[in-house]
DNA sequence: ACCTGAACACCGTTCAAGT
DNA sequence: ACCTGAACACCGTTCAAGT
């Protein structure tokens, strides 16, 4: 045993360490909970000493959210798509129950963290493969958003924050390599910058007639 | 002139006047930026003196939020069910854009208040009179939620709250008087307490088949 | 009756100082 | 190099005291 689990979880502290606390605290006690102080109390050592392994706090409420979604199981997905996803939404949902202040947390924020995007990849690539276009596929990631996936932030999202100097297409497709669906749908959504950068009145009423359209359909069925 | 805007602005400090202090700053400058001292200071009064007209800081928010909530404008509803909740939305929505910071916050706490209840109340009405049964209208006041109205809690909501030694009949029923249809769903679902007392597994996998089988349709029909 | 001052137990964050 | 003490400018909330 070369690094046993005694000498991971105690003395030096990491960042990794610190989010892992967070998210314990907040499981116990609810987001409110976090606090430097607490946090250093928690781990064993004055507060300030955390600022060496964190930003700030905000760094670490967004830390703990992604260390929740990479929770997510991913075993290999389905070849049928709504089948896929299905697994995938309930997936997340199980790991929202266990830790209960996160959905509300991921709304709040619009951080989008490693194992966040990881999700998003794994969606884009599931309904690409169940034959959406890119386009279609973009709307359904709303549509599926915070409220099925409770990984994804969006309701009324001003999608205003990617303007300014937009970097050059290589450069996104580089920076999102290991997310090649995230990057494909960046480029094709470049036209107003890259991830975010969409038609928000447009997803929203997309979103809003699907559901309708598919209330209509179930009131039909149920009435006959 | 009775009534200036110029005294009722003024002097008197009232719960209305805290709340819609907390709304202009929360669009200023953010939910964040509410706090006691510094809405005193913008009432020009001691933050202390904040406590006679609400009970504490939850108070507050919780009063500025269904204040939002009751800026969504309702003409009378139009036949159509479809379109009266399509008119419904898209006035949420533009409320919610003057107020960004609302819908995160209306997702974050499980208080309802009189202008939610309210809201709640029209959409049951639209459904119930375009033909939804009250199970059918539930489910539906479920999917359409934070998502798209922006002023229904729900996420991954625990509902156990619900629970602990439930009041007669009648007496929900009296409570909920200027409510009628909220008051008939409460009914309804009683074997699990009066409203948020549901079955979160099926309202989750509800909302999920839905949105799959919208997904489904439209991907079908842009790849024809 | 309504507002205030002072106090308590907390915050996030910085920075010079300790080892 | 890593952690700490002390400090700053904030919090929510209570309560005795002022008018």
């Amino acid at each position: 045993m070369v690094d046993s689990v005694e000498t991971r979880e105690r003395r030096p502290l990491s960042r990794e360490r610190v989010l892992r606390a967070a998210v314990e605290l907040a499981d116990r006690e609810g987001v409110e909970a976090i606090s430097l102080r607490r946090l250093g109390q928690e781990l064993g050592v004055e507060a300030m000493a955390i600022y060496r392994h964190v930003r700030d706090k905000d760094d670490i409420v967004d830390g703990a959210v992604d260390a929740v979604v990479g929770e997510i199981e991913v075993g290999e997905p389905s070849e049928d798509w709504q089948a896929a996803m299905r697994a995938l939404a309930m997936a997340a949902r199980s790991v929202m129950l266990r830790h209960r202040w996160a959905p509300a947390v991921i709304v709040t924020r619009q951080n989008v963290g490693p194992a966040m995007l990881g999700q998003i990849e794994r969606v884009l690539q599931i309904l690409r493969r169940g034959g959406f276009t890119i386009d279609a596929a973009h709307h359904a990631v709303h549509v599926l958003g915070s409220r099925i996936l409770g990984f994804t932030q969006d309701p009324f999202n001003d999608s205003a924050q990617a303007s300014g100097p937009q970097p050059p297409p290589d450069e996104v497709v580089r920076a999102f390599a290991p997310y090649p669906a995230v990057a494909e749908l960046a480029v094709a959504a470049r036209h107003d910058g890259a991830l975010g950068g969409c038609d928000d009145d447009f997803e929203f009423e997309f979103g809003l007639d699907l559901v309708l359209d598919g209330l209509d359909r179930r009131r039909a069925s149920a009435s006959d």
